[in-house]
DNA sequence: AATAATAACAACCGCTGTGTC
DNA sequence: GGACACAGCGGTTGTTATTAT
C-alpha cells in the first residue's frame, strides 16, 4: 500500500495532527449525508486535507457515535485481560468483543496501564525471575497475564483509583477552545445536516 | 509558585492482507 | 499472474494533563 502518493492527481498539502473542530463537523457531516467507505476519495470529495488513513482513524476511533470512551469497567478490564491472554496483541480482535470499544483505546489502556502494572505485581511476587517472566506480556500461551493483573485488580487497589480519577469523563469541561463533547458535535451535526 | 517527572491519550507510520483491473 | 489501490492492524511517537518535588 501507499506505493506510490495518493494526491498525485493534485498536490494538496496534508494536514497532520490533532484534529480541528471544524474538521470533524465536515467529515461527521459528510459521512452522515454519504456514508462510510473509500476513505482517500472521501476525504478530497469533503475538502479535508488528511489522508484517508487520517480520516478513517478519526472517525472510528473519535467520531463514531458508537464510540464509548472512558470509564473502563472492571468487567471490561477482566475481558481485556483474558482476551489479551488468549490472542495476544490482537487489538482489533479483542475490541469485537467490547463494543463501543476501539483497539486504539484498548491498546493504549493495555500499555499505560495493565502492562505497568504487570510489571509491578511481577517485581513485588519476585524480582528474580523477570528474565522469563517480564516477557509474561508477549509470552501469552505459558504463563496468564491475567492472573497477575487480576489480583492486583481489586477495586481496593489504586489501579482502580486510577480508573476513576483517570477517566472524568470523555472530555474535560472547563471552556477551551477545541474541546467539545460529541454530543455537541452530532447534534451539531443534526443541526447541519437533513 | 515554579519546575520536573510521569501518565494518559490522540495520531502517525510502516507493514500486511485483500480485492480489482 | 502481476500491479495497483485500499482497508485494516499493530507499533511507536508526540502532545497535553496531572502529580510530585
Amino acid at each position: 500500500m501507499d506505493k506510490k502518493p495518493c494526491n498525485s492527481s493534485q498536490d494538496v498539502e496534508v494536514r497532520k495532527g490533532p484534529w480541528t473542530m471544524e474538521e470533524d463537523l465536515i467529515l461527521i457531516n459528510y459521512i452522515a449525508n454519504h456514508g462510510e467507505g473509500v476513505w482517500n476519495s472521501l476525504a478530497r470529495s469533503a475538502g479535508l486535507k488528511r489522508t484517508g488513513k487520517s480520516c478513517r482513524l478519526r472517525w472510528l476511533n473519535y467520531l463514531r457515535p458508537d464510540v464509548r470512551r472512558g470509564n473502563i469497567t472492571p468487567e471490561e478490564q477482566l475481558l481485556i485481560m483474558e482476551l489479551h491472554a488468549k490472542w495476544g496483541n490482537r487489538w482489533s480482535k479483542i475490541a469485537k468483543h467490547l463494543p463501543g470499544r476501539t483497539d486504539n483505546e484498548i491498546k493504549n489502556y493495555w500499555r499505560t496501564r495493565i502492562q505497568k502494572h504487570i510489571k509491578q505485581a511481577e517485581n513485588f511476587t519476585g524480582g528474580g525471575q523477570s528474565s522469563d517472566q517480564t516477557s509474561c506480556t508477549n509470552n501469552v500461551s505459558s504463563c496468564h497475564p491475567a492472573d497477575h493483573a487480576v489480583e492486583s485488580y481489586s477495586p481496593n487497589t489504586s489501579f482502580n483509583g486510577n480508573l476513576e480519577t483517570t477517566f472524568q469523563g470523555p472530555f474535560p469541561t472547563e471552556s477551551n477552545d477545541n474541546i467539545w463533547s460529541m454530543e455537541d458535535l452530532w447534534s451539531m451535526q443534526l443541526l447541519n445536516g437533513d
